[in-house]
DNA sequence: TGAATACTTAGGTAAATGCCTAACCAATCG
DNA sequence: CGATTGGTTAGGCATTTACCTAAGTATTCA
């Protein structure tokens, strides 16, 4: 794994976005042409495209040229190595539990 | 939960950052004030300062002032959000498996 | 009280982001 | 072939981001 930390941030960066976000939920339902995904935003297509690079770049993303059309498919390891990265935070904060009553305590005990 | 969408922007952009990723992952241990944070970056503090001002506004992180030092903890449940949203879509793509492989069948067809 | 410590505010810059229009291919369709 | 359809490139613009330095304010220490 070249560069862990750079992946995630792409990942992230390309989820923070309302747009893209939804093409991702629409790409689950199935793969899908530019055009066809297009529709369901107000976007010029130009704009639309940027996002669909920006989910290609860091791998969310498939797409493969026929004809005259390029589809689109969702490609799902990225959202897993984000959603490890998540849990792996969560478990830390969780484990430490019982350090934090303690350190609540210690807080009262100062006053 | 008022703008769910919004919520999920500004967790997510809050993440597509490796130092406030570690910031994260550094409050997994425990609480800790802003200069013991800053210790671990090579940053200036007002930059750094940014970083956990963006990461208490989207309630990934809270802070109470003491005396003249600022506490940081960590606050997971955004980071649930934004797990749930990612499980969810990678949800959507696995119960469409069979989709997939109909799809793939059909192209081959069209040769 | 004066100095040190811990954070804050103000203001500035370079690069990245998100959007647009206009114009340009390339594959079909009539 | 000429027009249409689907996608792409080029270029521009306003805003946001990620950083910086300099100059505060507010506690606490000596």
């Amino acid at each position: 794994m070249p560069n862990q930390s750079l992946m995630l941030d792409q990942v992230f960066q390309a989820l923070a976005n309302p747009t893209r976000r939804e093409v991702v939920q629409l790409l689950g339902r199935g793969p899908a042409a530019m055009t066809e995904l297009a529709r369901s935003f107000k976007m010029a297509l130009p704009s639309f495209l940027q996002h669909l690079q920006v989910l290609e770049k860091c791998g969310l993303v498939r797409s493969q040229k026929t004809g005259r059309s390029r589809v689109y498919e969702l490609a799902p390891e990225p959202l897993e190595a984000a959603e490890d990265w998540m849990k792996a935070a969560r478990r830390h904060w969780e484990t430490r539990f019982d350090q934090l009553d303690s350190f609540l305590l210690s807080q009262k005990e100062n006053t």
